[in-house]
DNA sequence: ATAGATATGTCAATATAACTGACCCAAAAG
DNA sequence: CTTTTGGGTCAGTTATATTGACATATCTAT
């Protein structure tokens, strides 16, 4: 019988340092670029997921954040005052803010992305693509266990 | 010619999105914990890592939390008024204090283990071994990218 | 038409986790 | 004996989040 070595406590533990120093770094590389324009880590959040999903409403942007509206608005208001960004009303339902980068957000969003790929491109690069697909495929496992 | 589709900017992207989820999922599960002995993720990341290098110097401790000392010395001096963690003088260097926890320590390290462990465990048991191996391969290489 | 629910925005106070910069002491290393 | 290193601390500040209360506009259902 197979000994699931990585079922066993001391290699979740590593893994669970492990998913910890991902996050870190790769949210690190970009912190100068994000630092020119004034903003940190929960602005290029918000960017990221509206460049992801331009057009989504402020609680769709909520629900994919999971803080408080509170929080959120802070950064909206920075970002729509920098011009990064432009609120819509929705078509259907007028109550809808339906967010989008504007020209600036874009450009700004691509000189992000470009900080962050070359750690996820390299490690993947050196990776054989069964490789990639089984990493995505038990992080979403991760993601969606309740 | 194979075309690395996980090599495209859009698939990039998505993999960015879904380690901050992995990361703030399986740091969100052991809050409450944490929350009645009045510490937060800062105290829970020091823990982990005492627990998993019991011993190790203040210094060594930065070099993997990554934060200033001042910082790190909120959290310390909260572990210890809370007898969880106790400091000795380094028997080599006597300039050295090596952190270990107590058994206050342990039992709150378990406990936070346990609320961790069940997202990656249940993750990993529906994943066949060779995708957790490889998983884990692909998430090294993240962390070591320059 | 109107009552209630929903989506968003805002004010104020607070908590948490980090930062910079300046200093201090004790011990090791030269 | 001077310098460097490891650690600790004071003070002020910044970034990101929270809770709670309330306001406004719009949609939905009766």
């Amino acid at each position: 019988m197979r000994d699931l070595l990585y079922l066993k406590d001391d290699q979740i533990k590593d893994f669970i340092e492990q998913i910890f120093y991902a996050y870190r770094e790769t949210y690190s590389d970009p912190k100068k670029i994000l630092k020119k324009y004034s903003f940190g880590t929960a602005h290029h959040r918000a960017i990221h997921l509206i460049e992801r999903h331009e057009g989504l409403t402020v609680s769709e942007l909520l629900n994919k954040l999971k803080i408080t509206k509170q929080s959120l608005n802070r950064v909206l208001r920075d970002l729509i005052n920098n011009k990064t960004i432009l609120l819509k009303k929705g078509e259907i339902d007028s109550r809808h803010r339906q967010i989008f980068l504007n020209e600036k957000g874009k450009k700004l969003s691509e000189e992000i992305f470009l900080e962050q790929k070359k750690r996820i491109y390299n490690a993947f690069k050196n990776s054989d693509s069964d490789s990639v697909i089984k990493f995505k495929n038990v992080l979403k496992k991760i993601i969606n266990e309740q």
